[in-house]
DNA sequence: TGGCCCCAAACTGCATGCAATTGGAGCGCG
DNA sequence: CGCGCTCCAATTGCATGCAGTTTGGGGCCA
């Protein structure tokens, strides 16, 4: 049997989709980096909606989260503490590793093919910026968790690898795609060949060393942000206006 | 070493968060059955708060699949299928297994005796209703995921436990929560002597029989809503107003 | 009785306006 | 030169208003 067939779970047509999928989209192609400033008028004056809708589009990017929201403060886009991008690829793992299992020998010929056909337009990608390589390579694992035809599951995957996606631009390296292509790849082969243990274990390989090579060991002190790194001596403080850090490296 | 420790993950104190935890608690309580309707205006009213609010909120806890949303529509509580039910079980399977590997063998005394005093409080709880008891197990997951102090972690095993406690009130016969009990109780005991493979089969069974007892059968005509079932076939037409069902079992 | 149409009420989609909060530039002082 | 203070522009939090869409019920006709 193939794998359950079509579906509409496409994000309806609402001005906050438009811009929704439009961040999002900056966002990992990193044209937004991590801790660019989201004022709700500006957006709004660039897509031509009221802050009203900027706004709620803000909100639903933060229940990704994609966009951080605090409260009286202008929106960023998401900064994930190092730990967090860990804790991401690991969730991803198990439920990619579901994906596929729940794919092994059920897919169509025209399903492997579309897989396909999106490996080699990765493939011709490989000219290009990193940027598309990235967005490419992630959409790869979209379009197979979609074939599950299970929204949740397409909903957590999508979320997940957005935010590893995200990451990228803080941790990573200058990277090779070109294994991850031939990885890819194989998972198609397994795939078809209905090998679940080893399309399992493929997978699982793939988004492991997706991840070492992205996550640039742990670097104790490499945080990003002094925030960070005090975060867990605030914890102490009782006080709402925790400690007044003297002015340094402010992001942004 | 312990289970890293303490995080400020809470929502914050928006009224758009107050009206988001309330009806999060609303539907897991059962107070709203799935199919309820939510206009915007009776809830801005109920909580004191503009419609914008209300709207906001909506569109959050749509993002949490706890609501549905559609254009120009009121909206309702989510009628998942049955179909979508399993498989948020099987994603929250995955991720529950995912977080007692994490802790396994690493937990405070402190963190065994909070896990301890909950079940404890399930187990006073057993008189009272079966909304009380289920909103209980369910927060005994949502607390080990806490303890995990992974903030992504915690927010896809809560919201996939709320989903799946929404499936309950659709799907479920009336059960006994008396062996969940016990096995809970049987997670800790694990968990405390760091038997990793044995705590995430545990886990494994627990949640496969708990979705055992609740999606009973496939029965394949068993869906609530005649639209679900037509909808396959809703698939082969192309105009837009897809077909005039004569008025039956309006749900409202 | 049963089906169809039309219209008013109900409701959503979105923009705008106002009050409250923030942060950072400018300024004075040690 | 650095530190702290004040004040104002920038920005958010939220309510309200208007226009367009859906709902559902009454009346009309068969």
């Amino acid at each position: 049997m193939a794998a359950r067939t079509s579906s509409k779970t496409s994000e309806s047509s609402d001005k906050v989709s438009v811009i929704c999928r439009a961040l999002r989209r900056a966002i990992i192609e990193q044209a937004l980096e991590p801790g660019a400033k989201l004022p709700e008028d500006a957006l709004g004056e660039r897509f031509g909606v009221s802050r009203t809708i900027a706004r709620h589009a803000l909100g639903q990017l933060a229940a990704e989260g994609l966009v951080e929201l605090r409260r009286n403060r202008i929106a960023v886009v998401a900064t994930p503490s190092w730990q967090e991008a860990r804790d991401a690829f690991d969730i991803r793992i198990e439920l990619e590793r579901l994906v596929v299992r729940q794919l092994a020998g059920k897919l169509t010929k025209a399903q492997i093919a579309e897989l396909n056909a999106h490996v080699d337009a990765e493939d011709r990608a490989r000219g290009g910026t990193d940027a598309v390589s990235i967005r490419l390579a992630t959409e790869f694992h979209i379009l197979l968790a979609h074939m599950t035809n299970s929204p949740i599951l397409v909903r957590y995957v999508s979320e997940v690898a957005y935010r590893c996606c995200l990451t990228l631009s803080l941790y990573s390296r200058p990277h090779s795609t070109e294994c991850a292509i031939n990885e890819h790849r194989a998972i198609i082969s397994a795939l078809a060949k209905g090998d679940e243990a080893k399309v399992m274990d493929l997978m699982h390989h793939h988004l492991d060393s997706v991840a070492n090579r992205a996550l640039v060991a742990p670097t104790p002190q490499r945080g990003r942000d002094l925030l960070d790194i005090l975060a867990p001596y605030a914890d102490e403080v009782t006080s709402d206006r925790v400690v007044k850090l003297p002015k340094v490296a402010r992001r942004g």
